[in-house]
DNA sequence: TAAGTTTAGTGAATTATTTCGCAACCGGCT
DNA sequence: AGCCGGTTGCGAAATAATTCACTAAACTTA
C-alpha cells in the first residue's frame, strides 16, 4: 500500500507542533483505535470513515478531518486498512510501547483496577500498587503484584520509570496523595476520586467520576 | 436573599427548552456541584465565579455564562451563596431526589461500584445487582444487597422504577446486556466496558474507559 | 453618605469545532 | 480503455463555544 511508508504530506502534518492539534481531536483517537481493534478482532481488514462514524455515532467528515491532522491514512474508493490505521494511531498516541503505571489505593476500586485485563493490550502495565494502610502491605493483588507501602513511592517511580499514576483513594486523601505523586516526579494522573486536584501546570490530570456521568444523565430525565 | 425565590428572568430562562442548552454546559454542572459541596463541607458560605474557576482551572466567565442559562443565582459584589447554588444545581440536574440504579456485573469492578460510598449523597442508590454467573447468585454485595440472576432484570426494573443502569461486564457481553437493558425499558446506561454500544436513539449512554484516558495522556508524553 | 472595590450577568467579539461540498483518486466492470 | 460507484482529504462555510469588556449592583471603608 503506497501510503504505508508515509509521504511528504503526512510527514509535514506529523511535523506540526503537538500543541497545534486540538486536544478534543486527541481525545477521540483512543475511541477510534478501540473501535478499529474490535473490527480487526472480527476479522475485518478494511473500513471506511462512514462505517466507523455509524459505529460511533459521529459524522464521517469528523473522522476524516481528525485523521487528516496526522497524515493520509486512507485510500480513495477503498477506505482505511484497519491494521495499518491501528498501528498509525498507536504511534500517534505513543502506545506502540508499554507504559508503566503506578496504582495508588488498594481498596475495592484499586483491586478492580489491578485486576483489569485490558491494560496490557492497550499499552499499559501496572507495575506497583501502593496503599497507606499497614494492614494491606504485602498482600497479593492483581497479576503477581503485592501491595507496597505508599512511602515506597519514590523507589517505585525510580525503579520503573513510571510517569503515570492512577489514584483510587478516598476524596479526603486525594490532594495529599497527588502532591506526593507530583513530588515523586509523575506527570500524568488518572484520578478516580471525586475532587478536582490542584497540581502544577506540567502535570496532566484526567478524572473518572461516575456521579458526574449520572448527574449528566438525570438532567435529561424526569 | 432576594434571588432565592426566583424572578422573572430566572423563570424565563428555566422555561427554555432543555435541548436549547448546550450539552457541554450540562456536563460541567455536576463538577460545579461537586466543588461547591466540598466548599460547603469546608464551612464556606459564599464563593465567586473567580474562586470557583481557579479551583477548577476554567475561566470565571465560563462559569457565569453556564449558570446564566438557568437563571440568576448570584449577587453582584458578593458572589454566590454556596448552599443556595447547590440546591439550584441539584434541581436543574434533577438530583433533588434519589434515583434507583441497577448494576449489572458483580465482578471486581461491579463489587467496587456496589461498595462506592458517594452515590447516596449524590442522588443515586443501587437497588439491585445482577450477574449471569450462577455461582454468584445469592451472595451478599454492597450495602445489604444480594446478587440476583440477570434474568431477574425485568422484575428489578419494574419493582424499583429504575431508568438507569451501570454496566460492569466484559466487553464481549456488553452489547448483549445493553440490548436486554433497553428491552427492559431502561433509558440511561453508564458503560464501563471498552466498547461503543449500539442503542436506540431514546437511550443515552455514557462511557467510562480508563484506557481512553491513559492513551489521551500518552499523546503528550515521550 | 460617598467613594472605592468587588462581582454578577450579558451582548459582542473572538476563537474553536464541525459540517459541507467537491476535486482527485481508486478499483472493479464492461 | 473508459466508465461508474465509492471514498478520501481538505478548503470553505457554518455552527458552536469561549472570552472579552462593560454595565449595574452590592458590599466595604472611611
Amino acid at each position: 500500500m503506497s501510503n504505508e511508508g508515509g509521504n511528504a504530506v503526512a510527514n509535514d502534518a506529523r511535523a506540526q507542533e503537538k500543541a497545534s492539534i486540538p486536544d478534543i481531536v486527541i481525545g477521540r483517537l483512543p475511541v477510534y483505535l478501540r473501535t478499529l481493534r474490535l473490527l480487526a478482532d472480527d476479522g475485518r481488514e478494511v473500513t471506511s470513515s462512514q462505517e466507523l462514524g455509524e459505529h460511533l455515532g459521529i459524522s464521517s467528515a469528523q473522522i476524516r478531518k481528525d485523521l487528516s491532522h496526522f497524515g493520509e491514512f486512507g485510500k480513495q474508493g477503498t477506505g482505511y486498512n484497519i491494521e495499518f490505521l491501528c498501528r498509525q494511531l498507536q504511534k500517534i498516541l505513543n502506545v506502540d510501547r508499554i507504559w508503566p503505571v503506578i496504582l495508588v489505593g488498594a481498596g475495592s476500586l484499586g483491586t478492580a483496577i489491578a485486576n483489569y485485563q485490558e491494560f496490557d493490550s492497550s499499552g499499559f502495565r501496572i507495575v506497583a500498587v501502593l496503599d497507606e494502610d499497614p494492614q494491606k502491605i504485602g498482600k497479593p493483588i492483581g497479576h503477581g503484584l503485592r501491595i507496597e507501602e505508599f512511602a515506597n513511592l519514590g523507589k517505585s517511580v525510580a525503579g520503573s520509570g513510571a510517569q503515570i499514576a492512577v489514584m483510587a483513594v478516598p476524596a479526603h486523601a486525594a490532594q495529599r496523595v497527588a502532591n506526593e505523586l507530583v513530588e515523586a516526579g509523575l506527570n500524568s494522573i488518572l484520578c478516580y476520586a471525586p475532587i478536582t486536584l490542584s497540581v502544577p501546570s506540567h502535570v496532566r490530570v484526567e478524572y473518572i467520576d461516575p456521579v458526574v456521568h449520572f448527574q449528566h444523565m438525570t438532567y435529561y430525565l424526569n
